[in-house]
DNA sequence: CATTGCCCCGATAGCTTG
DNA sequence: CAAGCTATCGGGGCAATG
């Protein structure tokens, strides 16, 4: 049974938030009106075309997408909306829906604002001088940039409709293995995150946090994307341990047909391989 | 040594449920 | 409307690879 969840509808909401006046470093997302967003860019979309095709060279010149500077140093348009709509078919559970916009992109350099934010490499090239001296890679379907071309390749891969990882249980595609994997908990029932206050679990950290945030008045000693302490979580039943050792020992006890077994085993070889 | 891929993570949007 | 659920995606560590 499809979880509405998973049909998206469009809902932007112009002005809902004001995200261009809050700082990156609080934020670090802005809302771009679908309106705003040219037809073109997604017809350039289509297929497997983004994948290859949307890559610039730091601080060469874009010219794929005119897009006036005053629109752009506002309001980007939205990566993931294109990516989403490319990526219907990937599950369906979604066919056949409204395709689903994304109103929020992340502005990942930190390093300018909305109101100041480059809108071509000429413009990057500029940045490029800031203290930081990062460079500036520039999607070409949806202008987004990056800090390296590292993350520039991996935004890409949002524009293709192909994913690399798919459930079996629900042929849901992911491009990221941890993707899948939070998924697939979905499906199992494993809640890892536990609350200490109530007897409540969650699938995820965030959601746990929220709730004990929320309804406990506990509030995370954390600063801004700061890494929480490393669970090792069994998909099998959902049991967390704090070290590897731990979970492998619970695994050979407790579920010696598991899949993560053999996951386990072969990272214990490579680390058994490297020690000798 | 630079690049790349894998893996894990947090933040958050947008949805449902009660 | 608050709480909870799930998906998306950028950040970053680390090991493998050329």
């Amino acid at each position: 049974m499809p979880r509405a969840f998973l049909v998206k509808k469009m809902n932007i909401t112009n002005g809902k938030k004001n995200w261009s006046l809050l700082p990156d470093s609080v934020r670090g997302d802005i809302y771009i009106p679908l309106s705003l967003f040219p037809s073109y860019v997604n017809e350039v979309c289509e297929g497997s075309l983004a994948e290859h095709s949307c890559f610039t060279t730091p601080q060469k010149s874009n010219t794929f997408l005119q897009i006036p500077t005053q629109v752009l140093s506002a309001q980007l348009p939205s990566s993931t909306a294109q990516g989403q709509h490319d990526q219907r078919p990937e599950c369906h559970m979604r066919t056949e829906r409204l395709p689903y916009v994304r109103s929020k992109m992340k502005i990942t350099t930190g390093n300018f604002l909305p109101s100041v934010a480059p809108v071509v490499s000429e413009n990057a090239s500029k940045l490029a001088n800031t203290p930081s001296d990062a460079s500036v890679f520039t999607c070409q379907v949806c202008q987004k940039t990056f800090s390296t071309a590292r993350m520039l390749k991996r935004h890409v891969k949002c524009h293709s409709k192909t994913k690399r990882y798919s459930c079996e249980h629900c042929e849901k595609g992911f491009n990221d293995t941890f993707d899948l994997k939070r998924h697939v908990r979905t499906h199992t029932g494993v809640r890892p995150y536990k609350c200490t206050s109530c007897a409540k679990a969650f699938t995820q950290r965030c959601s746990l946090e929220s709730h004990q945030k929320k309804i406990h008045a506990i509030t995370q000693q954390y600063a801004y994307k700061e890494r929480r302490g490393k669970v090792y979580v069994c998909e099998e039943c959902g049991l967390t341990a704090q070290t590897q050792d731990s979970l492998w020992n619970h695994l050979q006890a407790e579920h010696p047909q598991s899949r993560s077994i053999d996951c386990n085993e072969g990272k214990k070889l490579a680390e058994k391989d490297n020690d000798s």
